[in-house]
DNA sequence: GGTGACATACTCCCATGGGGAGTACTCCCC
DNA sequence: GGGGAGTACTCCCCATGGGAGTATGTCACC
């Protein structure tokens, strides 16, 4: 590496936009939390710096340009970013990580109320639902032709694999809430599904 | 709050741990490794100064043991912890969040090779098998009866979630693989599947 | 009874990242 | 010509990640 700094996950993922078209640090932003935030979030505040180090990279160039006395800079990948680019992906990466403080609370039910938790799965629901409207919009959007046709393609994986994690959300939320309403109210005592269990269990053919 | 520092989530979710019985630092970095992490995945060594931060805020109390000459603290919960962690579990939270390397990799896929895509495919789809082999042989220990009873209702609830979760990622990976291995080396011009769109779409039902 | 290997039981520390506050200009509408 | 939304950033504190390091206890096996 050129020096100092080692490209993370982000410095990539930054320069894989970059490999799309120029855009402003604030345009990257926003197309981050537009797209990108949904599977990998990131602060704002660090995305800002991204750029910059792609540069010390030599993965990008900054070109400063002026409207009126407002400085703005627009970074574009180079050659040796697009070499870099293509050899991270070909490597393989971290698998998929979840973070659930709401599944937590379920996790942890048994210490607050039946209606705490109905309130739980009911809020995971909600977010399930409005995730899909979203991402229903966005579906729509790129039907009728959106602004890269040639990103479109697997755009369309990740979308897919987006709405089925936000469908399978939803309809846990549902079968889970179902069940709960049948608890009593003193959660110490409860019956288990062993339905439920045996499902997960033959997920594992093999399993003695 | 007694002073100083204000509870975070991981001091509620160690704090949920020590409702279900008293436990050293030790034992609760394996409890949380090994069920919490999947869904609340924090560094270990931070996991370590939780439970002083709960015995300062009243919530926990700290006994030293010693075997021979090692010493080692086992944290209980008092009652004003039971009641900050019911008051907890009555409020709703931050909704579930993903983070995938590997997603982001299909993300920027046409700037790769086609090979690495289906690779990339190949991991998580290894993942989630293994995670569904994982949770299949917990589910087998649980039916046989497992340590904590009264744990099980709310421990079906969340298995169920995981469960369901590797199960679509699984089914997702092989429908990408399916369709990527159609595509051309050049990933430049690609054919766009309508059909997922659509029926990403049609999850709202109310678009237009 | 000696000696690994493995489990238990922690402490320490640096760099990274999260997240919010703050600044300022520009464009557009009313 | 005044206000508000959008553009374009910078700065900084503190929490967290993640790895290195230290030491003791237990058990199997030769």
């Amino acid at each position: 590496m050129s020096r100092g700094q080692t490209p993370t996950t982000t410095s990539y993922a930054t320069l894989g936009l970059l490999a799309v078209q120029p855009w402003s640090t604030y345009e990257l932003t926003n197309q981050i939390r537009r797209s990108l935030a949904r599977f990998w979030p990131r602060a704002a505040s660090k995305l800002y710096e991204e750029p910059r180090k792609l540069v010390a990279l030599g993965y990008a160039t900054a070109e400063t340009q002026h409207q009126g006395r407002r400085r703005r800079t627009v970074y574009a990948i180079t050659p040796e970013g697009r070499r870099a680019l293509a050899a991270w992906l070909a490597t393989t990466g971290a698998p998929p990580a979840l973070e659930s403080e709401q599944l937590l609370r379920v996790f942890l039910a048994d210490q607050g109320t039946r209606q705490d938790l109905l309130d739980t799965l009911a809020a995971t629901r909600a977010w399930a639902r409005e995730r899909a409207v979203v991402d229903a919009a966005i579906a729509r959007e790129h039907l009728g032709g959106g602004p890269f046709p040639q990103r479109l393609a697997v755009n369309t994986l990740v979308g897919r694999y987006l709405s089925d994690m936000s469908e399978a959300t939803e309809r846990w939320a549902d079968w889970a809430s179902e069940i709960v309403r049948d608890w009593p109210d003193d959660l110490s005592e409860l019956p288990v599904d062993t339905d439920a269990l045996q499902m997960i269990a033959d997920r594992d053919p093999a399993g003695r």
